[in-house]
DNA sequence: CGATTCCTTGAGCAACCTCAAAAGCGGTGG
DNA sequence: CCACCGCTTTTGAGGTTGCTCAAGGAATCG
């Protein structure tokens, strides 16, 4: 269920975890994510629909309704997330913030081309510190603690090209290895989608 | 070498197979590929530089010059290309250019993240593809011979995360299938640069 | 308390990687 | 023209990582 809430100009959306927020080749706007992140899926030569790409704080998705009107992929919340509509009417020149999201969106893809490469427990790895580092509000350059909401096994294996039950074990080792907190048994926390993330720096 | 010619009133770029194109962090101004194909790589925190995207004919790259002045990755020639320069001045509304390019940038890094799941001889199959579709002009839609050059099996590893002895197998495989034509012995064609495809339409 | 859904863990196997050697191609120079 | 060199590609044999299949645990909801 989505709440809409107009807080000073903005309209802010609300999706919950495992969410559609869009389907492709319907109508709409495009957004902004504010918080939590977001899948992207296209559909395949043979019907399927597959993993696209990733969307965290920042990111633009739907951009393409500007030009089509229609949505070019299906968005899908991987953790609870806030959407703002885009562009905020009031920016200056359209065609810097179109710039700003275009080279955004290079980075973004660069670093999930990445997240598919490499040791498996390596990926997984990378994934989190990806959704870490769009958890914090400013980048705090010390090694902090911090909650993170993991996406479903599935979720991250889609992102990754990995299978769920590798998933499942990377995390468990990453556990083990102290990159992510122990389940927190007593707190009644959902069994794993909370992480406690430990270095946040640096990537050994 | 790098040949620039006027044509018309655009400024043309030719260069050569595995040719720098242009290194991040260095300035110059964006491109759009004319024909041909590049290879995008970006500088890992450890240093090394790895496959980050990759842009075929019509896509643009180093669009991020325009707002930070620097090039935001590494671009080398995966086959003999020609860009121009771009925006080319003449097109009206900015916007709208833009717009349509970062849709395309987009599409293409969804593709690229497709290239990286499946059974290597689909991954290596649906690269060749790629690089068909973006040889020929207008999408014939009949079953076609047409021919293309193929990346360096590094370039083609690097692409589909697999290793370069796989995709040569791979290769190998495709032109046993009948998809790549054997190699041409006689026309004393570079032994595995050149290929010719055969069916464009349809991936069974 | 079922029923459902998601996550975890295990055992065996296959796809792909690693290491290694040989062959093809292009260039240079005798 | 042939020999030689450097580079890329091809092909082979064996090892490992991650996949497949399967069963059991944990949380949520009626």
């Amino acid at each position: 269920m989505q709440f809409a809430k107009i807080q000073g100009k903005r309209w802010l959306l609300r999706f919950d975890r495992g969410q559609r927020i869009h389907v492709r080749d319907t109508k709409g706007t495009a957004w902004r994510i504010v918080s939590g992140s977001v899948r992207l899926d296209r559909e395949e030569p043979n019907g399927e629909h597959s993993f696209a790409n990733l969307a965290i704080r920042g990111d633009v998705i739907g951009a393409e309704t500007l030009l089509f009107g229609k949505y070019g992929f299906t968005a899908t919340a991987l953790t609870a997330c806030v959407l703002e509509s885009w562009p905020e009417g009031h920016d200056s020149p359209v065609s810097d913030s179109l710039l700003r999201t275009l080279a955004k969106a290079e980075r973004r893809a660069a670093e999930v081309i990445a997240l598919r490469c490499g040791q498996a427990a390596d990926r997984v790895r990378r994934l989190v510190m990806i959704l870490a580092h769009s958890a914090v509000e400013q980048p705090t350059h010390a090694a902090a603690e911090l909650q993170v909401t993991l996406p479903s096994r599935q979720d991250m294996a889609d992102i990754t090209a990995l299978t769920l039950e590798t998933v499942s074990r990377m995390v468990s080792q990453l556990r083990h290895a102290g990159v992510l907190a122990p389940l927190h048994h007593g707190r009644r926390l959902s069994q794993s989608n909370f992480a406690v993330r430990q270095t946040l720096g640096d990537t050994p």
